[in-house]
RNA sequence: GGACGAUUAGCUCAGUUGGUUAGAGCGCCACGUUGACAUCGUGGAGGUCGUUGGUUCGAGUCCAAUAUCGUCCA
């Protein structure tokens, strides 16, 4: 047992335990979540990471505050379930794949197919989720590693086709137009957040349309207006005014004729879309190439008549062209631009740089282009999750993100939910158009179909909508429910297509919450890794005990395009909100102020952090960041590989450059690589790697955790376990067992706010400033007598005990590695009475219970004790007496005070180097010492030949100007008569009562220097 | 353009309902390797709280305006 502790290192070592407990914890089984009625349940769903890469900071924030909560929940006797997964982020992802493909091999996703292409996509997959799995479990997340799932894995599909099929039955889900960006290099639509602003140089045209009268003959009048895109006034729907503008009020209404085409189009006053003060205060109308012209469409529809798409796919003029069909654009633009000159209708160009949206996976200018897509119909399920928000039944911390979320629910914007992509959800709709003379027989055989086969209820398998006819035709459109292959296959057959388009990738990962616990499967539990085949058990039992969760924990960008949606689906399929809690912690920046983004290439993996740091040390740090208001920012270095010197990091590192760049260290001259998500460095070339100095917050703290539970340990040798009686309590036991009640109640009710930096806070200065500044020191004397060692064994165990405890959630690994040596040495121990501590720290219970040992008197009892110490320390410092050298000191104060220094007597000598000779009312000042006062106790230091009279005159000559500072300002209150009649009675008592001291303490210092002085 | 947040010590950040002349960590200065810890200890220097105006007996804290930065939505 002995040998035990003398083998504790010195230092502590994070990657042997994080590699030790991270596999111990699993294996017992610790991270597993079942359902069990004797517990409560506590779930919080993981906001899934998208596989395009791998995770950065962000996400470690993200992970770790959710590991914390988690921990802390099954410690407090939760049944706490962490549900991991992965998010398969449509767009993203197809987009990274295909961009390698064509980078390495030159291929385009039409040159190998559909199948081909999501068979690539599959494999990338694989290889990221096992990288952000492994990522996420080296930070320590003790998820429900068994019940991981994938947004198109089994599953998640089976929700995700449950929901859409109804929908669809419902009424919600329809057809429309709308403008996309379209790109027209890859001939497909890009998501807004895939699109990028870019000034180019452009011109900047001015033209004018001719008004005609009722018989579309010219009249005298013309009207200007100036454009970037002149080719598209090929699809010109109208010209557009102010309503109020004098210029143009007499032509509202009337029409014009378009020029190169002839054709006539009317001249509509919006004030939405036209500006008086903005060059000719006209302007001219696209819908189908302008988001903005499209929004004036659709408040003036009635005058304007359909929007003309003038573009092919591939970015030529389609037949609305005219002469121009099957031109590029942009050679169109000129020649238009001529023809008009030619006409007559020219007015001028000027230059000009325009801001035009690029797309980011071609690099190419996007058109805004108007498509058919599928969307949601958002009024009654927005409004559903407005009313979660607004009565209570989801909160927001801090509360003041409820107003985003409201405000975008309260647009009701309808949902599109179709890509034009191939990797993703697809959507289950198949379609046929039919001659009007078809109708009822189609109609017929629908239904026949829906009779046949052995599939039970009909209206569960089959939804069909047809349209009004257009053109004497009429479209079918059949939404199949999972699991009727055999139906889809038939109407194949009858010649019906399935829709090429997949869905949004927030339509599945809206459905997170349920789906993953098995929804919409009743009958059995979600599947489980480990546990095939399943059981049996007749019914879903995960689902109800873990729906609804508590609390996702998240950022702030996507409380619109995720946190509302999983409200609404939940609300949807569910009849109840996914979770009670949203709690949005801060972004991650780097050093100037640029959120952490894979994009931005500034994105830092915490594998390098937790190598460097530690895991509990980045854990530690990073929690300190989470608090309420303001965005983290970390400012990186590169660790030169030389000499170790820190080279900041700069904007120009960030850029990527091609090549393999190099740094230069200021402090020995020599250049390296250095690490960057732009490029792999060389092979043995030697690398400077990232680190981020604000991370030895955490680490130093775990150090000195560490040391401070090694003391502990070395001073256990023949600890036995034992009742200790509260009466025979020290000052200093009383004061460490008082101030960690207070600290635990504090963290407690901390966390349960969602304030982790605050928690943070009052742990580490426990720890540090208190447990290890002053109670350790003072129990050293103890530890030395064989008579007062095996109480103070007790004590000192039991307190670490809880303390261990209370930091579990925050740094795990270092907690359970310290559990485990201490239960070799002390498995047994508690205060008062004593019992058999848990087998590992992760399942022990969270501290409760310990108000009793609050007393706030003897923490001010204390607190003066603490002042008294430092004073000495402060004129040891003062005149430079070498820590060797032992003072003494007489107090002159009250007997209380004096009661308590004479039992704190042995620890003046260890905390103060100082000999306390005397204590009480009738101390008086010896000659040639120096001197403090606190105004209920004065010391005294009598230092014969080293107290230099002027200096010490000096010192408390600025002691007392600093005193009279305070004082004048006490005073300056007390003779303003409206303070004293207006404030409160109780302040101005505290004010009155403050410069009372303040009076004395300046009185005994007046005493010193006159007595120094000698006059 | 709208909304929200931030602006406090050289750096990164706390500061709960307005109440002594504002705190921490890092960095800096001085001293110190005393058997838990130099990833350490002790002491110290250093800010008037972006700017302007207002409310109040009293403002870092509340209000208004303004500047700058960040984020989301247009």
């Amino acid at each position: 047992m002995k040998s035990m502790t003398t083998e504790i290192p010195k230092q502590y070592d994070p990657a042997a335990a994080e590699a030790q407990w991270f596999h111990f914890w699993e294996s017992k089984g610790y991270f597993n979540a079942d359902p069990n009625p004797a517990k409560p349940s506590h779930v919080i769903m993981i906001p899934l990471p998208n596989v395009t890469g791998a995770l950065h900071m962000g996400h470690a924030l993200n992970g770790t505050l959710q590991d914390l909560l988690t921990r802390w929940r099954r410690m407090q006797g939760y049944e706490a379930l962490w549900m991991p997964g992965t998010d398969h982020a449509g767009i993203a992802t197809q987009s990274v794949v295909e961009k390698r493909m064509l980078e390495e091999e030159g291929q385009t996703r039409h040159d190998i197919g559909r199948e081909a292409l999501v068979k690539r996509i599959w494999k990338w997959k694989d290889e990221y989720e096992a990288r952000i799995l492994s990522q996420l479990k080296r930070i320590g997340a003790s998820c429900d590693w068994r019940r991981v799932r994938f947004t198109l894995d089994e599953v998640c599909s089976r929700a995700v086709r449950q929901t859409f099929f109804k929908m669809f039955k419902d009424g919600l889900i329809f057809r429309g137009k709308r403008l996309v960006n379209w790109d027209t290099f890859l001939q497909t639509a890009v998501a807004d957040d895939e699109v990028y602003e870019e000034e180019i140089d452009g011109h900047f045209w001015t033209f004018d349309y001719p008004v005609v009268d009722n018989a579309g003959q010219p009249t005298s009048e013309r009207i200007s207006f100036s454009t970037t895109r002149p080719e598209t006034m090929l699809g010109d729907t109208a010209v557009c005014v102010h309503p109020t503008d004098e210029r143009y009020t007499h032509l509202i209404g009337k029409h014009v004729r378009i020029p190169v085409n002839g054709r006539i189009i009317p001249i509509v006053a919006d004030a939405l879309l036209a500006d008086k003060t903005l060059g000719t205060g006209c302007v001219k109308v696209t819908p189908a190439h302008d988001p903005n012209d499209y929004a004036c469409w659709n408040r003036n529809k009635d005058l304007m008549g359909e929007p003309i798409n003038i573009l092919n796919t591939d970015g030529t003029l389609n037949e609305r062209g005219g002469a121009w069909q099957g031109v590029d654009r942009l050679v169109a633009r000129d020649a238009i631009v001529a023809e008009m000159e030619r006409l007559g209708h020219f007015g001028k160009v000027e230059d000009r740089k325009i801001p035009l949206k690029h797309s980011d996976r071609s690099k190419t200018p996007v058109e805004p282009y108007l498509s058919e897509q599928w969307f949601v119909k958002m009024d009654t399920l927005a409004q559903s999750a407005i009313d979660a928000a607004n009565d209570g039944r989801v909160t927001f911390y801090p509360e003041r993100y409820r107003q985003s979320y409201l405000s975008w629910l309260g647009e009701k914007r309808d949902w599109c939910i179709s890509r034009q992509l191939w990797w993703g959800h697809r959507i289950p709709v198949w379609s046929n158009s039919y001659d009007v003379s078809e109708l009822n027989s189609i109609r017929e055989t629908i239904e026949q179909s829906i009779q046949s086969g052995e599939s039970c209820d009909p209206s569960r398998k089959i939804s069909y909508h047809i349209s009004a006819p257009e053109k004497g035709r009429f479209q079918v459109l059949i939404c199949f429910a999972d699991g009727n292959q055999t139906l889809e296959y038939a109407f194949e057959q009858l010649g019906f297509v399935r829709d090429p388009d997949v869905l949004d990738t927030w339509f599945s990962s809206g459905l997170w919450p349920h789906a993953t616990l098995g929804w919409p499967d009743t009958t059995h539990n979600p599947p489980i890794v480990g546990q095939d085949p399943l059981k049996p058990t007749g019914k879903n039992e995960v689902l109800p005990y873990f729906y609804p969760g508590i609390v996702l924990v998240t950022s702030r960008d996507i409380i619109t395009l995720w946190v509302a949606r999983m409200v609404l689906t939940g609300l949807y399929n569910m009849g109840d909100v996914p979770f009670r809690h949203v709690c949005i912690h801060p972004k991650i920046q780097d050093g100037f102020g640029q959120t952490m983004s894979k994009s931005k290439g500034n994105g830092v993996d915490p594998i390098e952090l937790i190598e460097k740091y530690g895991c509990d040390g980045m854990r530690f740090t990073i929690a300190s960041f989470a608090g309420e208001t303001q965005d983290v920012r970390l400012p990186v270095g590169y660790e030169c590989p030389h000499c170790q010197g820190i080279v900041p990091q700069e904007q120009h590192h960030l850029k990527f450059k091609p090549g393999k760049p190099k740094i230069k260290c200021a402090k020995c001259k020599k250049e390296s690589q250095y690490a960057t998500p732009n490029y792999i460095p060389d092979e043995g070339e030697p690398v400077a790697r990232v680190v981020i100095e604000r991370f030895e917050y955490g680490r130093n703290f775990c150090n000195k955790l560490w040391n401070a539970t090694r003391f502990a340990m070395l001073n256990l040798e023949g600890y036995s376990p034992g009742d200790v009686d509260s009466g025979s309590f020290a000052i200093e036991d009383k004061w460490i067992l008082s101030r960690l009640a207070t600290v635990t109640d504090e963290v407690t009710t901390l966390l349960g706010v969602y304030k982790f930096d605050a928690a943070t806070r009052s742990l580490r200065d426990f720890v540090w400033n208190e447990f290890c500044d002053w109670y350790l020191e003072m129990l050293k004397p103890r530890l030395r007598d064989e008579s007062l060692k095996p109480a103070a064994q007790r004590i000192l165990v039991a307190v670490l005990d809880t303390t261990l405890r209370l930091l579990h959630p925050f740094t795990p690994f270092i907690t359970e590695e310290l559990w485990q040596r201490l239960n070799e040495i002390a498995p047994v121990r508690g205060i008062p009475a004593s019992t058999q501590a848990s087998a590992a720290i992760i399942i022990a219970p969270w501290p409760t219970g310990l108000d009793h040992w609050r007393d706030t008197a003897l923490e001010a009892r204390f607190y003066r004790l603490q002042e008294l110490i430092v004073a000495v320390r402060n004129v040891r410092g003062t005149y430079n007496i070498s820590p060797a050298v032992s003072v003494s000191i007489s107090v002159r104060c009250t007997e209380d005070v004096a009661a308590d220094l004479k039992q704190v007597q042995p620890q003046f000598e260890l905390l103060a180097k100082a000999a306390l000779t005397a204590a009480g009312a009738e101390v008086s000042r010896p000659n040639a010492s120096a001197s403090f006062s606190l105004g209920d106790a004065d010391g005294y230091l009598p230092l014969e030949g080293l107290v230099d009279l002027q200096a010490e005159v000096a010192r408390l000559r600025k002691e007392a100007d600093k005193l009279r500072g305070f004082i004048s300002g006490s005073e300056k209150k007390l003779t303003n008569q409206s303070f004293i009649d207006r404030a409160p009675a109780e302040v101005v008592v505290e004010v009155r009562e403050t410069l009372a001291g303040q009076q004395k303490q300046l009185a005994s210092i007046h005493e010193a220097i006159k007595q120094l002085s000698g006059c």
